[in-house]
DNA sequence: ATGCTTGCTTAACGTTGTTAAGCTGTCAAG
DNA sequence: CTTGACAGCTTAACAACGTTAAGCAAGCAT
């Protein structure tokens, strides 16, 4: 049959099937469907469902350090804020991306083993190992949590566009609470929502590290 | 019989199943069962699994908004701090907490209407609304993600304790790339952690709109 | 030529969310 | 006091899910 079903070629499969239809859509038979394969081959390349979910995290974070790696060599700083937006990005060109990738385990070590040269610049800027890892924690929670609010918004708009119109919120919360009501009708992108938080954690770390 | 089963009584029922097993252990027939009754029973009471996910959000969301009005009158940080701990203490609540709640729809109007006093004294503070929203949006993007990856470590290393120790993880890593290695040597308790980035946040708070 | 291994198929199991149809009790109208 | 409607549940069933077991076909080594 000239198949050749690898793990590379299923991840890659599953994250067509996820772009598509979303978490939802991503089934053993829908991405062994689009391999041309029944579905319990795939079990032969991969121990279980939730491993091709790692599988598929993984080459994500894959992406972003092979995008932040080939930047040019930052200040701590602005590292961090470039690795927000890398992160944010990659998160966005899959459906359900935060959700999805956020809660997956690395199946290969190389991944961490790619953030020694960043590690190594960075403490010799006067930071302690352990003020790295807090400052990349925080940035990464921000933009997981972030994403997921974002794409959950965007997906539930695109189901049902009455609901989320901003009209329907102004009915429901009534004209008693004006602030409440005003807090929704504070009109902004996406990315300029992003820009805006993001510029608060950027002036954190600059305030508890210096620059 | 004398059941009675209620939508209130079904989120309970819900929250209970949740807390012992888990969010994949919360099934329809789960919650049923719970409250000696079929399966299809409570698409009397509600309309999809869906719609009492989010009833089991909006009434986490509530029980937020009550502990945050139970608090003496803050300042607007010191507010928004307060927030960030009490929503993360609803969240490790329940198990999964953070993954479950974070998606969901408010079912309940109400929940958004009690922000108003909070609103209200908070932009008298010298800020605007974009202010008040952007920082609350901020520190909830903040706090789901940390969760969200504090309960997935917690899971992971209650259902296969050897692949979450760290002897395995130096293992994988290797003894090449030394910081990236000790960069999982920082240990702290989950509590320490959220602080010290807790306060990040706090810093670049005040730093962008004084105090 | 024979046997082992790799990589797939077909068949099947138990569980999931959900719908359809039917049964039972309560309560109001005639 | 009967009749009918309706609320609130039951039983039965569906398609789809993740996963396992067993078997078949091709390639390679002995």
């Amino acid at each position: 049959m000239a198949k050749g079903i690898t793990r590379q070629r299923i991840v890659e499969a599953a994250l067509d099937v996820l772009d598509e239809g979303g978490a939802d859509a991503v089934t053993v038979r829908a991405v062994a469907r689009r391999l041309g394969v029944q579905a319990p081959a795939l079990y032969w390349h991969v121990r279980s469902k939730q491993e091709l979910l790692d599988e598929m995290g993984t080459e994500i974070q894959r992406r972003v350090q092979r995008r932040f790696d080939a930047e040019p060599s930052w200040h701590w700083r602005d590292g961090m804020l470039a690795y927000a937006r890398i992160l944010r990005r990659e998160y966005l060109l899959h459906r359900d991306g935060a959700r999805t990738f956020s809660g997956t385990r690395l199946t290969d070590p190389e991944v961490l083993r790619a953030q020694e040269p960043w590690l190594a610049r960075w403490t010799t800027d006067g930071l302690t190992l352990a003020d790295v890892v807090a400052a990349a924690e925080l940035v990464t929670a921000f933009v997981v949590g972030f994403v997921i609010e974002e794409q959950e918004r965007a997906q539930s708009a695109m189901a049902d566009p009455a609901r989320y119109a901003i009209e329907e919120r102004d009915a429901a919360i009534g004209d008693r609470t004006p602030l409440a009501r005003a807090a929704g009708h504070v009109r902004e992108t996406d990315d300029a929502r992003f820009e805006r938080q993001l510029d608060i954690v950027a002036a954190g770390l600059t305030a508890t590290f210096g620059r």
